[in-house]
DNA sequence: CCGTATCCCATGCGATACTG
DNA sequence: CAGTATCGCATGGGATACGG
C-alpha cells in the first residue's frame, strides 16, 4: 500500500500545482531549457539541493511525463534528462510568474529581500506554424 | 524573534511561487474573480477550509500584497476582500496554468484521476488601454 | 459575523552513509 | 557517474475551542 502521489484532484489546476511545487522542481526545469542535462550537469548547477532531494525529484517529474530520462550504456554511466513537448509547453507560464515575481517584489521592496532578481531562464516560446 | 514568512529569495520566480502555493491560496484567489467577497461568502464557497486557514491565507495575501481588506464599521461587522492590481494580474497566469493542467491531466489520464477538469473562473484579462 | 489560540500530526526536506 | 537507504527534524495544515 503505497502511498499515491496524485491522490485524486478536484481540477486540473491543482493538479498543475502539483507539479511545480516543491522546493526544487522548477530550478530542475530551468536547468534543461537549453536541451538534455546529465544528472550531475544539474547536479553541480543547483546550489544546496542533496543528491537524494535530485533524483527524487527527476522520477517525479518523469512519471508525470515532464521530462524523459535517457540512460546511455556506457562506462562511465551517462544519463541524460530532457523535456517532452508537455514539459516544453511549461516554458511560458514560467516566463510569465518570473515577470510578474519581479513586480511582486518590487511592489514589497520594502518589506522583502531579494539576493537576484533574475537567476532563471525561461523564455517566450519561439513561434511556431499550426 | 518571530519567523518570517519570506526570509530572502534568490530570484524572483522563488518570491512568485511562494505568494500562490499552499493549499488554499489558489482557491480563494479564485473566489475573488467576479469582485470582492465577504469573508463568510469565502468560507462557504470553499469546501474543507476550516477557519484558522481562511484568516491566515488572507493575512498572508494582504501583507504580499495581492488583496486588500475593508471593514464596514456596521453591526453586524463586515469585512470585504478584494485584488489590488497587483492581485489582478495573476489572472492570465492562473488561466494559463489551469489550461496547462488540463493538458497534463489528458497526458496523464491514465494514472491521474480528476473530480472536475475545470472547477476554476479564471479567464484572459480584458484588454485595456496603456 | 469575523475571526484567534492551542494542540497535534503528516509530510517535505536535510544530513549522512552506502551501492552498482 | 548516477544513484538509494535511513534517520530525524521543521513546517504546513487539521481539529477543536474560545473571543470581540
Amino acid at each position: 500500500m503505497t502511498k499515491q502521489r496524485h491522490p485524486e484532484y478536484t481540477c486540473s489546476m491543482e493538479a498543475a500545482l502539483s507539479v511545480i511545487s516543491g522546493k526544487w522542481k522548477v530550478k530542475i526545469l530551468n536547468q534543461l531549457m537549453d536541451g538534455p542535462r546529465r544528472y550531475s550537469e544539474i547536479r553541480r548547477s543547483i546550489d544546496g539541493m542533496t543528491e537524494k532531494m535530485l533524483s527524487q525529484q527527476l522520477r517525479e517529474l518523469e512519471e508525470d511525463k515532464i521530462l524523459t530520462r535517457k540512460v546511455y550504456p556506457e562506462v562511465p554511466p551517462r544519463v541524460e534528462y530532457a523535456f517532452t513537448e508537455l514539459g516544453k509547453e511549461l516554458a511560458s507560464i514560467f516566463y510569465a510568474l518570473e515577470k510578474w515575481g519581479a513586480h511582486f517584489l518590487t511592489v514589497n521592496s520594502d518589506t522583502i529581500k531579494v539576493a537576484d532578481a533574475s537567476c532563471y531562464t525561461f523564455r517566450e516560446p519561439v513561434a511556431e506554424a499550426v
